[in-house]
Formats: structure tokens, sequence, C-alpha cells
DNA sequence: CTGAAAGCGCTTACAG
DNA sequence: CTGAAAGCGCTTACAG
């Protein structure tokens, strides 16, 4: 900088104002600055013009795992955003490890993001939303929700997860396997709950519903699954609340030889990308990932806008596509 | 900081010295230290430290979609190896944008990453290379080789281009449709001449080939590939050449009511995610997705160490993954 | 309309 | 073993 300064014959104070368009400067002047910045070659420091002005003009995203197509659409959306508002996306993955988790915030916090949107991941601990605050990080919770006054987007679960099992119940199912998976989850909390929901007001007796909490991974959801459908009286349907899940759950229903839909209907939250191209068609809920991206960010705007504002917490609609997965039709409805 | 001295009733010079532990002090004076840090609730300015340091242990990674599942599994490997050296990754899709492509180039070295890895978009020009060698930014590209003196990783291509096309000559297949895509693509570039190989050394009529250039996304895909398959004589084999022309081709044979693999036979490079949960199964070329990450790290990390070292090309082998789709049997050959 | 100078929060020779 | 001070590359009152 001080070399263009030199190069242009003025002050480095000049060069700033010409670069930020922050006063006004003499065309000639203003001529020669430019002149002598292409010429030097000249890039401005964003690291310290960051120390100094105190933004960024850049926003962090977290999310567990950017190649699950639930969050790679919500990361779309919230990339669309960002685009349209100027601004500069970091994203970092957990890979759902409260430590990864901790350590992306701090490093974005640490690069000054002017804001931050998180899908936290599952065993994360409080201190992540403490150290938010503390730092007085501005900060929208996406998928996750907690019950916590602060902006948070996500999509409604209760809705869907009751109108799936009131689906199983008109295909004449009573006996339901819930792959519920790590109900430290809100978004899978909020799903089992609906689903106990359901099945009570569907009267259903709960002694034959079983739900499968814990599994994680593929392979541990498959594991889990092999067990309670090797049970006599074996449920008659599946439903699965992530992809991740989904791929378990089915892996198990190959290895037992369970047809879908003959010996066993599935259902699942999220599913598959391209899925519409493949058999069976898996009866699937689908959160509207692009929106709930697009909103996180521009609720994290405001924020940024109003500080004070109070915060907002928003449920988008679900939709539930059928598939022949679940009919007991044993034909495509499509 | 200056107020951890305070507190701690040392200079500031000492406390950067606990902080960094890069000189000896007094075990009291460090207790005295340590404590004022807690107290303040200090946390170390990672800009400013930067820019002393020239050095920010964090590299950028530039893909153009990280929700595609071989995108996906880069992004992995990338960062399992930035994990182990305890770097921080900052990631950026470009969105097969090379507007988007540059800017992310751009916002990633103005945020001083210590380097950058890039798969780079279709159309990127040639200034983005040209920036990164005039910042003297340690840079590998990832997936999309070009014909450059520089640090390199993608999977090797014309071998499994060949023998795909093998092995659809041996189920007597000598009609090939061939979606080629964007042959800017480098990756697809390969892919395409090794195909033109494989005719050739197959002895296949040139003339009974159709490939189909141009398409990117997954509409234009379908699209392209109807206009295809309408024609006579119709081929007898498609070969997608990526996920995304994939789901496109298959959407083009349900539309024509083509089956596979009893009306038509298909194989594609990269594929769907768990693909083996779903019919059909389609012949799929993977390529070692998170092992080209891994490397790509590795190569990085290597150039950082040894800046003047020369550049490495590597090529990692990809394998088949043969499935019903391509079985003249008409019967699942797993 | 423009410049000299302070200051952002650090690191690191230099001196003692 | 520790401190005073220069300097990293900017921005922004302040003065003229």
């Amino acid at each position: 900088m001080v070399s263009v300064a030199r190069l242009a014959g003025v002050s480095v104070s000049t060069v700033s104002h010409v670069i930020n368009g922050t006063r006004h400067v003499e065309p000639e002047t203003h001529r020669r600055v430019i002149e002598a910045i292409e010429k030097t070659k000249y890039r401005q420091d964003a690291l310290a013009r960051a120390m100094r002005r105190n933004r960024t003009d850049s926003i962090g995203l977290i999310v567990s795992d950017a190649g699950e197509p639930a969050f790679a659409d919500m990361v779309h959306g919230v990339e669309e955003e960002v685009a349209r508002l100027g601004l500069t996306l970091l994203l970092a993955n957990s890979a759902e490890d409260p430590v990864r988790e901790s350590r992306a915030v701090e490093a974005l916090l640490e690069r000054r993001v002017d804001g931050l949107i998180i899908a936290r991941a599952s065993g994360s601990s409080e201190t992540v939303i403490t150290t938010l605050r503390e730092q007085g990080a501005p900060f929208v919770l996406m998928d996750r929700l907690e019950d916590l006054d602060v902006d948070q987007v996500a999509a409604e679960n209760a809705g869907a997860a009751n109108a799936l099992v009131d689906h199983l119940v008109e295909q004449g199912h009573s006996r339901i396997l819930l792959v519920a998976g790590d109900l430290k989850v809100p978004s899978l909390r909020e799903r089992t709950d609906a689903f106990l929901e359901a099945v009570g007001r569907n009267a259903l007796a709960a002694a034959d519903q079983v739900i499968v909490e814990g599994p994680v991974a593929v392979a541990e959801a498959e594991a889990a699954v092999m067990e309670a459908l090797s049970r006599e009286p074996r449920p008659t349907a599946v439903i699965a609340l992530s992809t991740v899940l989904a791929a378990g759950a089915l892996r198990a229903c190959r290895v037992l030889g369970l047809a879908i839909p003959r010996d066993i209907a599935f259902a699942t939250f999220d599913g598959f990308a391209y899925s519409d191209l493949f058999e069976p068609h898996i009866t699937t809920v689908r959160q509207p990932a692009f929106q709930i991206g697009v909103t996180a960010m521009r609720l994290l705007a405001r924020r940024l806008e109003e500080p004070d504002s109070s915060p907002t917490v928003m449920r988008l609609e679900s939709s539930i596509e059928y598939g022949s997965s679940t009919s007991s039709r044993f034909s495509n409805p499509e």
C-alpha cells in the first residue's frame, strides 16, 4: 500500500479512500492511484482490513456433513442467499463430532466471521452456545433446534411424522418399527415424539411398536435393525428417521431377505438423492432443505442489522412423497 | 492482551510467550499469566496473529459441489488429513461457475490460507492459475488435471473407461451411447478419449457410436439423451460419465419406457450414494475419492514444507462395480 | 480536496 | 529470565 502511495505520489490515506470509495478524491489523483494499484499488482490485505473494521463480510456455516442430501440442499440454500448479499461463505463439517464442531466454531470466530449458522452435532456441548454468547457472535441454529431464545429455523417435523403414521395405518399396518437413531438430536427426538403421539391417536398397541434408539452410523443402524426384525411378531412396516438410518435399515432388510413392500413396508425421512430413478420407490418425507438454508441466512442477516430484535423461530412445512414402498397393493401408485 | 499483562503484572511479550510457549518463563510468572488469561476471558486474536506470522494454519478447498457423492468423499479425505495435521479447513463450492470460483479463490487468499486445493470449475479461466502463481500461493489441483507443471492428483480415468467398453463388448454390445457432458472438464475429456480409443481397439464401427456432448445439468442431460435414444438404430448400451449425467440419462430412459437392462444396458462413472440398495444395480466406475482427498492434502503439505520441490502428478486407480444393469443375462450377477 | 499520525492486537528481534 | 519497542498492513479521526 505504501508502495502504491509512493508510485502515485499520494499518501496512504488517499490510497485507502480510493480503494474503499470512502471520500471524494480528485479524478486525476484517482486515476493515478488506480494506475499505481495495477502497476504494483497491489491486493488489499483482508486481514489487516478486518482487524481495523471489525467486519469481514463473511459468515460461517457448520453442518455435520455437507455430503448428506438434506444438508447439501441446506448448504445450497445458504450459498444462494450469501451470494445475493455479496458475502462470502466459509463452510465446515463437524462430522457429528462435538470436538470438531467446537474447533470449527473457534476457527471461524477467530477468523472473525460476522455471524454463524450451525446445525449442531449430536453430542454438542452447551459450551458452544456459551462461547458464542460470550463472544457476542450473532448466530442462528439450523435444522436442530433447542429450547433457547435465539434465531432458529428447521422443518416442521411433528406434522410429517403424524401423517406418515396415519398413512401406514390406512394401509393396514399396526406394528411399526421406528429407526429413531440418536435421540439427543432434536430433529430425531421431535419425529419420535410425534410418532408416539400418532400411535396413541390411532389406538395402536404401544407394545406392538418397536423403537430402535441409538445408532448413528449406517453399520450400527443395520445391526440394530437386524436384531429388531428378527424378533416375533415381526413389525410389518419400518420408518427410518434419516438418510443414514434408512440406508442401514434397508441393508438389514436385504440381508434378512425381506422384500419391499411385499414382506415389509418402508418409509423414511430425508431419503436418497435421485431416488425417483430407482426401485423400490420409498415413501419419503422431504423437508424444504434449500428454503431452510435461505431462511437461516435471512435470519442471520436481520440479526446483523438489528442486533437487538427479538429472536425468531421458524418452522417450514415438509411434504411427503408417497412411493410403492408403503403401498399394500404391491404396485407403484405414481 | 494488555489487560492480561497488567493483571499479571508482566509485559505483553511475556504474555505472548506464555501463550505460544515460545520461550521459557518462570513457573510462578507462568501461573500468574494463565490465571490472568482465565480471569479476563482473553482469546487470542487470530487475525492479528496471522498478520504477524504470515501463516494461518488453515487451508482452502474449492470443489464444484460438496453435495455430489464423488466430491463429498474427496472432501472427507481432505478433512481427515487436515485434522491429522492440526489445521483448519475452509470449504467453498463453486457451483461449477467460474465467477464464483474466482471469488472463492480471492476470498480464501485474502484470508491468508496457507494453501489451496482446487477441483476447477468447468469454464474456469486461466486467470485463476495466474492469480495463484502471482500471489505465490501454494496449491494443488484435484480431480481435474491440466497440462501444468504443478502438484495434481486425480483418478486414473483412461484405464477404467477402457475396461468398461471391453465389458460392454463382451456382453455383445456394439452400439454405445456415451453421455460425455462438458468436454472442457478434463476428467470427462480423458474418459471420452479413452472411450474412443477402446472403440477403435475393439473394432467397433465409429459411425455406430453416439456421443452426447455438452449437457451439464440433469435436465439438459435428460433432453439430450432423449433425443439421442429416439434415433434409429438405437444404441444398446449407455455410458454416463458422471453422477449428474447418469441421473439425466436414467430419466430419459424412464420417459422412453426403456427398461434396464432388458431394453438397454447402462453403466456410469461415479454413480449414486447407497446404490447397492436399489434396483437396477448400475455398473459403476468408482474412483478412490476419499484417497484422492487425502493425497491432495499430503501433496499440499509437502509443498508447504518444501516450496521448491518438483511438482508431482498422481493418478489413483479406479475400480469397477459390476451390476445387473450391464448383464445380458438379465439377472443380478452379484 | 489531501496528508500525518494514531491505533487495531499481536510477534519478535534486541537489550539487559 | 523479562521488558520496551518496532512493525505487520490497514482505517479513520484530526488538521489544514
